[in-house]
RNA sequence: GCCCGAGUGGCGGAACUGGUAUACGCGCACGACUUAAAAUCGUGUCUCGUAAGGGAUGUGGGUUCGAUUCCCACCUCGGGCACCA
């Protein structure tokens, strides 16, 4: 054996893998999902710190296929979406053009690392093949509605059943807010647009509204962080600064609120970071409280009338305050307002507010800090159920309508924000006993609800470079379904990707695509994303999404690896899903994802983001060819841990390279006995001063196995790392280690240096590849120290060290101890107060 | 504002469940090999002090025989939410 030549070695052993298709997963045996978050294959190409989730993640992998595990560990592409849209504008190119295009540019960058994925399995959200599971699995949903009662999704078709049979009783299922339910006639005498919208209510996924930021200047629709305020303080575009109006526009959603309870509950079951499960939870945003009628008067008549049946229902988590509630605020939306528009004196007044309101930003609308407005609404107001006092009703719009019932009670007295409003407005502020939450509820007729914070989620975006909605609107406004059959419902070619100017999709563009009726909305980013750990196991099926054997025996994925970023979106979603398909039985368990570890970023030299715009951007292809992938590997790992953000430092990886320089040079030595005697006959070199450190030697290596493998198992690759660092630099300097202890090692540092530590084996005489030999096991009785080494403090403080034998007693080492020198020293003639061991850890003498 | 998390040498970081703080690596210094350099190897490297010894894990307190680890307050940084009643 030569130098060590990375470039020469790390191409051989790729092409001798991929020959020999040595990680392709079969479909028996222990099985273990070993999952990476899917790229977007974006254009700019890879720096340095993306591949290293997906060298952590292969680590991993390659442990449990040693260790004998049935690995699925396989790649692909979620290439839907604005940049690859944007991408194509700018290039005049088809985006499926510019897809490929940086998926080649991704793989070639992804392959000379040498990772172990069965790219036979690979997906690519925007192939036919697969979106058209993404469609039948959206219609699935649309077909859906929830039934609280079961706490599951249930057909469409048993609930027009339920209306059937049952009329206009209430049906306990999840349904829009706000919303007339029919309650005038029988189902049957509806028309079939009128079941229609009725249904629209109760579907998982359905039709509605929402607002929109809309510049009429570049016709198209824009997010939140691409707004700001001009010198005026007037909404506009971040580019061209034009102006921003609300627009409402036509949407698609996904009842995902159903699963609220169920999306909270879960996460108790996953081995997460609890990091990323407190972001859930306050994403979710559990609260329970009371709804409580405020009947509403008109104002200063003696009998007070109440005006129909109109109560004012709040929502509120603090109804033991209910007796300092001075008065109460509706959120301007809040249908009641509209409805009490005769009642009230002020009208135009408070039209005037409403429309104010409407012209605002999101963002301008809910900054904390800026000072408080409302308007009174004149001539009413609503009585206090507890004590029955009038209190005046304002609207404010920093109430929302979206949460709770859109209306709060307020108690200056106990709640800061409730007492800057009352102060700014001048209303009464009482000081009033706190009584029981529960009971009050009851006595004032209230009851107990559960909200959450979170939304429901947009299932629509108005772009070209997306899944088509396989549904159809007829001229009456009828919503059919695109049959199964049909599916894929592929995306129609369209001359320009360029909006229409009217906030609507390209497709809206197309003739025949819209003379058809076709939904001119596409699915957002998210669709093809939430369920695609379920294509690997079954890619290539054109019957179901993945066979049922598949899925049963595959289960969920059991060790899923990707950035943080995706706490509240795709893992939310997902798992939204994946509950989904299970209570519709195509997969038969709840939850995605077992355990996950999140990658940290590297961040560059200066401690900044990694970006062509700051310039600091450190190619991975420029560090393999000097360096080595294993050595980017190993770098990549020992950098700290692996969930920690860490800046790059091309200085450091020289020591990454060192060590494998190390190994390399013992495993030479190995090599050339071989070549010299043709035999192994002189594996142990020195047998005269093997015996005096055989024992100690053994200890390391067997802690050291114990270590790497527990390290592995936990993502700590940075302490696995340096634990077999320090174990080859002992090696180094006995020079009389076995062959047999050598290949050992060699097999615990072939996940983290798969080329080289191949090319070792291969060269003492083993034929088959490191990375499908047997994972070494530790020896229970290798890793106990003959030989402990006891630091004894006097008071707290190390004094001196101590040498005993591991089982040595506790009597024994008072005697030893007492014996030593700096103890006596230290504790004089002094009374001893007590002694404490700690067995194997330390002794501390208290005088 | 609220909810999480983190602060350890010149730098990245290590430390089991409260038990010798600074492992491992980078850098730096000196030495060996070399005509020389690189590479490699060896030694040293928290701080004050000649030493004995003292002081250090963001700051200040507390609990304990013993605290980077537990508790309280504060400071700084990072993340999440953001008028959620």
């Amino acid at each position: 054996m030569k130098e060590y030549d990375h470039k020469k070695i790390e191409k051989k052993w790729q092409l001798e893998w991929n020959k020999k298709q040595i990680y392709k997963t079969l479909n028996k045996g222990k099985k273990m999902y070993v999952l990476d978050m899917f790229p977007y294959p974006s254009g700019v190409g890879l720096h340095v710190g993306h591949p290293r989730g997906y060298i952590g993640s292969d680590i991993y992998a390659r442990m449990k296929r040693m260790e004998g595990f049935n690995v699925l560990h396989p790649m692909g592409y979620d290439a839907f979406g604005l940049p690859a849209e944007q991408y194509a504008l700018e290039h005049k190119i088809h985006p499926q053009k510019a897809v490929e295009e940086n998926v080649k540019t991704f793989e070639r960058q992804l392959s000379i690392i040498g990772l172990s994925y069965d790219w036979s399995r690979k997906v690519n959200t925007t192939d036919p093949k697969y979106y058209k599971w993404t469609q039948w699995i959206f219609l699935q949903i649309y077909n859906s509605w929830f039934d609280k009662t079961k706490n599951k999704a249930r057909n469409i078709k048993d609930l027009i059943y339920i209306f059937e049979k049952n009329g206009n009783k209430k049906v306990n299922a999840v349904c829009n807010n706000n919303v007339e339910i029919f309650t005038s006639k029988q189902w049957n005498l509806y028309s079939k647009k009128e079941k229609q919208d009725i249904l629209m209510n109760y579907r998982l996924a359905y039709e509605g509204y929402s607002e929109v930021n809309w510049c009429p200047k570049m016709g198209t629709v824009l997010a939140n962080d691409e707004i700001i305020n001009d010198e005026f303080g007037n909404p506009v575009s971040e580019r061209g600064g034009y102006p921003v109006l609300k627009k409402s526009m036509r949407q698609w959603f996904m009842r995902i609120t159903a699963y609220a309870d169920r999306l909270l509950a879960g996460l108790d079951s996953l081995e997460w970071s609890d990091h990323i499960k407190e972001i859930q939870k306050n994403w979710i945003g559990k609260s329970e409280g009371s709804e409580i009628g405020f009947r509403v008067v008109i104002a200063d008549q003696l009998g007070k009338d109440i005006i129909d049946s109109n109560f004012i229902k709040v929502f509120t988590t603090r109804a033991d305050t209910i007796f300092g509630a001075t008065y109460v605020v509706l959120a301007p939306e809040n249908l009641l307002v509209e409805k009490l528009k005769s009642k009230i004196n002020n009208w135009a007044e408070v039209e005037k507010y409403i429309q104010d309101i409407k012209n605002k930003t999101d963002e301008d609308r809910t900054k904390n800090d800026k000072e408080k407005t409302g308007v009174e609404l004149k001539g009413i107001k609503a009585i206090n159920p507890a004590n029955n006092e009038e209190v005046p009703i304002w609207i404010a719009d920093y109430v929302l309508a979206s949460y709770g019932t859109g209306a709060v009670m307020e108690v200056p007295k106990q709640d800061e924000r409730d007492m800057d409003f009352a102060i700014r407005f001048g209303l009464p502020i009482m000081d009033e006993p706190l009584v029981d939450s529960i009971e009050i509820t009851k006595k004032v007729s209230g009851k107990m609800v559960t909200k959450y914070k979170m939304r429901d989620a947009i299932f629509a975006r108005q772009r070209y470079w997306g899944e088509p909605i396989p549904l159809k609107h007829d001229k009456d406004g009828i919503i059919t379904e695109v049959n199964l059959k049909k599916l894929p419902l592929l995306l129609p070619k369209v001359k320009s990707y360029d909006s229409t100017g009217t906030g609507e999709s390209p497709l809206a563009g197309v003739k025949s695509w819209v003379k058809d009726g076709y939904e001119t909305n596409t699915m957002p980013g998210w669709a093809g994303s939430s369920w695609y750990f379920l294509r690997y196991m079954d890619p290539i099926n054109t019957k179901e999404f993945a066979s049922k054997k598949a899925i049963d025996y595959w289960k969920n994925v059991d060790m899923y690896v990707g950035g943080a970023e995706h706490a509240t979106g795709h893992l939310l979603y997902s798992r939204f899903w994946n509950n989904f398909l299970y209570d519709i039985d195509c997969v038969s368990f709840k939850e995605p994802f077992k355990k996950m570890k999140n990658i940290g970023m590297v961040l560059a030299t200066d401690g900044r983001k990694m970006s062509k715009r700051w310039g600091n951007v450190i190619n991975p292809d420029e560090i393999v060819k000097n360096y080595g992938a294993d050595t980017l590997r190993v770098y990549e790992m020992f950098m700290g841990p692996f969930e920690q953000s860490l800046p790059w430092s091309t200085e450091s990886i020289i020591g990454s390279r060192r060590f494998l320089e190390k190994v390399w040079r013992i495993g030479a030595k190995f090599a050339n006995d071989f070549s010299r005697s043709g035999s192994s006959s002189s594996l142990v070199r020195g047998p005269e001063k093997l015996f005096a450190n055989e024992a100690i030697f053994q200890t390391l290596l067997h802690k050291t196995i114990k270590k790497v493998s527990e390290d592995i198992e936990n993502f700590a690759f940075n302490t696995a790392i340096s634990s077999m660092m320090i174990l080859v630099n002992e090696m180094e300097k006995l020079e009389n280690i076995s062959i047999k202890d050598f290949k050992m090692f060699l097999k615990i540092l072939a996940p983290f240096a798969p080329h080289m530590t191949e090319e070792i084996w291969q060269n003492l005489n083993e034929n088959n590849s490191i990375n499908k030999s047997v994972w070494p096991k530790w020896d229970k009785n290798k890793i106990q120290d003959e030989m402990l080494k006891i630091a004894v403090q006097v008071n707290g403080k190390v004094r001196s060290e101590i040498l005993i034998s591991k089982d040595i007693k506790e009597e024994e080492i008072k005697i030893l101890v007492f014996k030593d020198k700096n103890v006596i020293n230290w504790v004089g003639g002094k009374e001893i107060k007590r002694f404490i061991y700690v067995p194997g850890r330390v002794i501390n003498i208290v005088v």
